[in-house]
DNA sequence: TTGTAAGCGTTATCAG
DNA sequence: CTGATAACGCTTACAA
């Protein structure tokens, strides 16, 4: 793995290695004849400017952090899609961390994140995240940064979501406007924003069709739970007529509760529709969803991130984007 | 973001920058004395030290590059899941790249891991990839490497998979021991090595009892495409009595176009579990699946290049280590 | 026990 | 037009 240096070139053209630097990056104070000369060397011996040595250098180091909660998760994964298209296309490298639902290993993270000199920081929160003052810390620090999807109010940091207000709202209007009233929800941890702004969308629905917001009707999973199984039977006693599940995890365990315990099943939507529509389609008789534009969201985030740290943000100071999500209605039969 | 650095404390203290950075490693021929100095200052201001500069002394950059077809995958990023488990315990950092599925992509990729000094290389080949000279070329740079799952026989380099050849024996073992004869297999594009595990291990499973091999009954669909209803309309006309999808993409794809043309549905077998197995209880009743050790399979590739890369490696040279699945039976309703 | 100096690869400043 | 030299942050002979 012995690379190639400026050095080497210098040696055996006979010249000083701030020639060489020169010629390579076509200064106009360089003899063509010489620059030739140098250029052609570097190609032939595959010269690779070091890019460790040039971080160092200019105190930058091209790479973006990113924190996701989970990569294993449809929706993260899409994200990070989306922030690599537009990383490396304007010349940045992406690391990407987990915080694991976990506040702890989200601070830990983060402090990774600046360790390794990231020239910015691209974080959905945990759901185990209240307090952010990790966050407004870096961000006096002046390290660019752009929250996504979990984002925090408490933090004047721009940020890029889904119009979850929106989904929210289109889909409990559809259920509604189909003759349902009452419409179950099942949702994730109350302390995200994203949780939040479903609910509102959710009640701001009942509310326009004049029904009563009912307690009883919600119910909040935690991540790590793998059987919903007891959550859908407390929502049973309440004699729901549709579902309305705040993710796919979510719905899918809600549909399989529900054929476990053979009942008719009735309308349910799941917001944050799958990227996979076939899946969808599959799962459709009783289901509908509304679909989140994860990699939507990923490149507004990182040409966010990236116009912060060229300094070419116009003024999109700590406002919020959100990006518009798409109700797929399928027929029940 | 101006971070403190060794010259700060030094100047500070009134040390040299030496005696700072070898009170900082604790060297036993510093003073006691100067050395709680030191330390007390260093955490007080919450020192760091700079591992870009690091880097360039050593010529290591404790970063691992990852390149996988694709990130939006349930598989990859499980895989990836477990890299990063292993990476980050033992120190290291993980850069993940997309190849897309193309072979030009993983060509310009490779470069780069190379040229961000990687110390080592995480790769599952892309679909398109049957030369491999890009990376015998790495090998020869002495640049540690592992492959997974989508290995090369042509590679002489260490390799993890899963037991492709095992999975698909169980897989169509179990569809022949409930009757069926005619077992169509769809499948993803023949160039790379875990098709042609898994095409062995149904083959071997047809022959075991004596049932005639029917190329008639085998079809490869690429990655790209979206619709699999053609493939399974040319697979209906040799009227088969189950299906076994070498992909979750597939078997979900099989069972859709199935249920669109309203033919009952055999027994279907999908290689490569769903990570998601609530949603797999869903689509049971017809499908029985192959649980491919993502996690596993991650951490053990992970494990195996930092060996390289630390010189610890026993004498693991290019074998291949096939991680066992798990056949997981659901029974036809 | 501590300090000086060189070096990792690159670029920028200042002289020639 | 080209060459020394210093600097980025850190470690490590080698001196003192």
């Amino acid at each position: 793995m012995e690379a190639i240096t400026i050095k080497d070139i210098a040696r055996a053209l006979n010249l000083s290695t701030s020639t060489v630097s020169r010629a390579l990056r076509d200064s106009y104070e360089i003899n063509p004849e010489t620059k030739r000369l140098v250029i052609e060397y570097a190609e032939r011996l595959n010269y690779r400017p070091n890019p460790i040595a040039l971080s160092l250098k200019e105190n930058r180091s091209r790479v973006i952090g990113v924190i996701v909660p989970q990569i294993a998760n449809n929706f993260f994964s899409n994200v990070i899609n989306g922030i690599e298209a537009i990383a490396y296309s304007r010349g940045y490298y992406v690391i990407i961390f987990q915080s694991h639902e976990s506040y702890e290993r989200e601070l830990a993270t983060v402090q990774q994140v600046v360790d390794r000199k990231a020239d910015g920081l691209l974080i959905s929160l945990s759901s185990s995240t209240s307090d952010v003052s990790h966050l407004r810390l870096l961000q006096e620090k002046k390290l660019p940064i752009v929250l996504f999807d979990r984002v925090s109010s408490e933090l004047a940091i721009p940020s890029v979501t889904a119009d979850n207000f929106g989904g929210a709202f289109a889909a409990t209007e559809h259920l509604i406007l189909t003759g349902r009233r009452r419409i179950a929800h099942v949702t994730i941890p109350p302390y995200i924003s994203i949780t939040q702004e479903r609910l509102a969308g959710y009640r701001a629905a009942l509310e326009k069709y004049g029904i009563a917001y009912d307690e009883q009707l919600v119910r909040y999973a935690s991540f790590g739970e793998s059987e919903i199984g007891p959550i859908i039977d407390e929502l049973l006693t309440q004699s729901p007529d549709a579902f309305f599940a705040a993710s796919d995890r979510l719905a899918i365990g809600c549909l399989a509760a529900l054929k476990k315990r053979n009942i008719a099943i009735p309308e349910a939507v799941s917001l944050i529709g799958f990227t996979n529509t076939p899946l969808a389609d599959l799962l459709a008789p009783p289901m509908s969803t509304v679909e989140q534009p994860a990699l939507e969201i990923g490149q507004t985030a990182a040409g966010h991130l990236i116009d912060l740290i060229e300094g070419k943000s116009g003024q999109l100071n700590s406002e919020t984007v959100r990006i518009p999500t798409r109700l797929i209605l399928r027929a029940s039969s």
